[in-house]
DNA sequence: TACATATGATCAT
DNA sequence: TGATCCTATGTAA
């Protein structure tokens, strides 16, 4: 369940599990015996979160990890009973006096030198949930494409956290349709995007969830009330009515993903 | 058992 | 645009 929020808040708890410990590394599945290898035993020194790429650094030697649609981490802290075994898929075991943490699914789980590294950051936009992220570069960037926001909104080279379920809330909140031209939407536009997209994805690492909806918008008071089912304005929810105004959200297919929008709240020459 | 599906991303065509 | 890689889960057969 990773977008850049779900990155961040990992690297967040895993800083607070592993850094200044010693850190058993293996890898039950095989598929990173090698590396596990190079780091088993040592020291970890830091964990850096970028979009949605991890950074787990013992010295220069990092392991870089990302989730991709079927990653996840399971963490099981020994103080609760003893962590379960690891299962054929479990690619990375890290083990230290109170945790176990079991990783399973990854696309990426590999050893990565600096240069790697940098040229790796290079090749992605600015990090919605970096401390500066240059909103003009990507406004820039917009200006220089003809495609769809909701596509762009996805293209790494562009800017990087945003997944799925943010394009579709994100440009819900906005009032954008997700077929609007990039150089279509105007300064203003973008910027209510682009803090608003900060803002929800600041907020999902805080819950470590992602929940877009205020709460009056479906008749109760605070965000705890809402059911798992409220959680969203769009996304998924194809065929049902708008929580704002009542019209059917629909649904198709934008750059190889579905993407949901309200016909009435994001009309398509609003920009 | 099989299939569809998923909050990702890249590469080939 | 389609194929591909990675895994778990829910539903259908």
């Amino acid at each position: 369940m990773p977008e850049g929020h779900t990155i961040h808040r990992l690297a967040r708890d895993h800083r607070k599990d592993l850094v200044d410990r010693s850190v058993t590394v293996g890898s039950p599945q095989g598929r990173f015996t090698q590396g596990a290898a190079v780091l088993n035993g040592r020291v970890l020194t830091g964990v850096d979160a970028y979009g949605k790429h991890l950074f787990y650094r013992w010295g220069d030697d990092t392991l870089h990890v990302h989730l991709g649609l079927f990653g996840r981490f399971m963490r099981y802290e020994h103080a609760r009973g003893a962590p379960p075994e690891p299962t054929p898929t479990t690619r990375l075991r890290l083990i230290t006096d109170a945790v176990t943490i079991h990783l399973s699914g990854p696309t990426v789980c590999e050893l990565m030198n600096p240069v790697a590294e940098d040229a790796l950051r290079a090749r992605l936009g600015p990090d919605l949930l970096g401390r500066r992220p240059n909103a003009d570069a990507v406004f820039d960037a917009l200006q220089r494409r003809r495609s769809a926001i909701g596509t762009v909104l996805l293209d790494q080279r562009v800017l990087v956290g945003v997944g799925n379920v943010y394009r579709a809330e994100a440009l819900f909140l906005c009032g954008i349709h997700p077929d609007t031209p990039a150089n279509a939407i105007s300064r203003a536009h973008f910027d209510l995007l682009w803090e608003t997209l900060r803002q929800q994805l600041r907020a999902g690492v805080a819950a470590n969830r992602i929940v877009t909806v205020e709460p009056g918008d479906v008749g109760v008071t605070t965000r705890r009330q809402l059911t798992e089912d409220q959680r969203l304005y769009v996304y998924r929810r194809a065929g049902e009515p708008c929580r704002r105004c009542g019209t059917t959200i629909t649904s198709w297919t934008l750059s190889a993903r579905a993407i949901y929008a309200c016909p009435s709240c994001q009309p398509e020459q609003a920009v």
